[in-house]
DNA sequence: TAAAAGATCCGCT
DNA sequence: GCGGATCTTTTAA
C-alpha cells in the first residue's frame, strides 16, 4: 500500500525547470505494470529547456516528437534514441514552454524482481536502472507512454526523502554534443 | 526523397 | 575500457 507516501500534485511540476531537476532528487517514481508496483528513487536527472539550450529537443521549435514538452507541465515525455533505446522525461513549466527534465538514474525500491524480469537474467543490479534507457525499460516504458499524465494511476512520482544539499552534485550533461557547459546535471552522491 | 546525427547500452578484450 | 549495433526524426536539396 502506499498511504504511507503522498502523491506530488499538479503544482509540484508548474515550476522552472533547474528547480524542478533538483526538487525531482529523492522523489519516488512509482509505476504500475500488471498491477504491480515497480518504484525507484530518483538519484540522477538533467535539466533541458527551450532558451540558450541547443542541446534540448525543444531548441529549434516544436515538432510532432517533442510537442509534448510544449504541453502543460506533468506530463511524461518518453523518445526513441539510438534504435534501441527508450528516454523518459518529465515535462516541466507551464504551457507553451519547452521544457522538460530527462530522467537519468533510479535506485530500485520496489518490484525489483520484476524489473530484473524485465531487463533480463543477467543483468547487476546495480546496472538495472542507472541510466536514461535502462530506466525506462525497468519500468517497461517505451513510445506508447509519450504524453502520459503524472497525475493518473499508470505512473506517477511520490513524496521521497529529500537529499541533504551537500550530497547532490552539480555538473556538465553526458551523452550530447552541444551545450554541454551548462551545469544542468545534478546527482545525489 | 535522401542523408546524417543522436539526451545510449551491451558484449567482448 | 572500447567499439559496434540499429532506427527514428529532422533538415536540406
Amino acid at each position: 500500500m502506499w498511504k504511507l507516501s503522498k502523491k506530488l500534485g499538479a503544482s509540484f511540476y508548474q515550476q522552472e525547470t533547474v528547480a524542478l531537476a533538483k526538487a525531482l532528487l529523492g522523489q519516488k517514481l512509482v509505476r504500475i505494470y500488471e498491477g504491480k508496483r515497480l518504484v525507484g528513487r530518483i538519484v540522477e536527472v538533467e535539466a533541458y529547456h527551450q532558451d540558450g539550450d541547443e542541446a534540448a529537443h525543444s531548441f529549434r521549435g516544436k515538432t510532432p516528437r517533442n510537442q509534448v514538452m510544449f504541453g502543460p507541465p506533468g506530463y511524461l515525455y518518453v523518445y526513441f534514441i539510438y534504435g534501441m533505446h527508450y528516454c523518459m522525461n518529465v515535462v516541466s513549466e507551464e504551457e507553451g514552454v519547452g521544457a522538460a527534465v530527462l530522467i537519468r538514474g533510479l535506485e530500485p525500491l520496489e518490484g525489483i524482481e520484476t524489473m530484473q524480469a524485465l531487463r533480463g537474467p543477467k543483468i547487476k543490479r546495480r546496472d538495472l536502472t542507472t541510466g536514461p534507457a535502462r530506466a525506462c525499460k525497468a519500468m517497461a516504458i517505451n513510445r506508447h507512454y509519450d504524453g502520459t499524465d503524472l497525475l493518473g494511476d499508470t505512473i506517477w512520482l511520490e513524496e521521497g526523502d529529500s537529499p541533504l544539499e551537500a550530497e547532490i552534485t552539480c555538473g556538465p550533461r553526458i551523452g550530447i554534443s552541444k551545450s554541454k557547459d551548462l551545469p544542468w546535471r545534478w546527482v545525489v552522491g
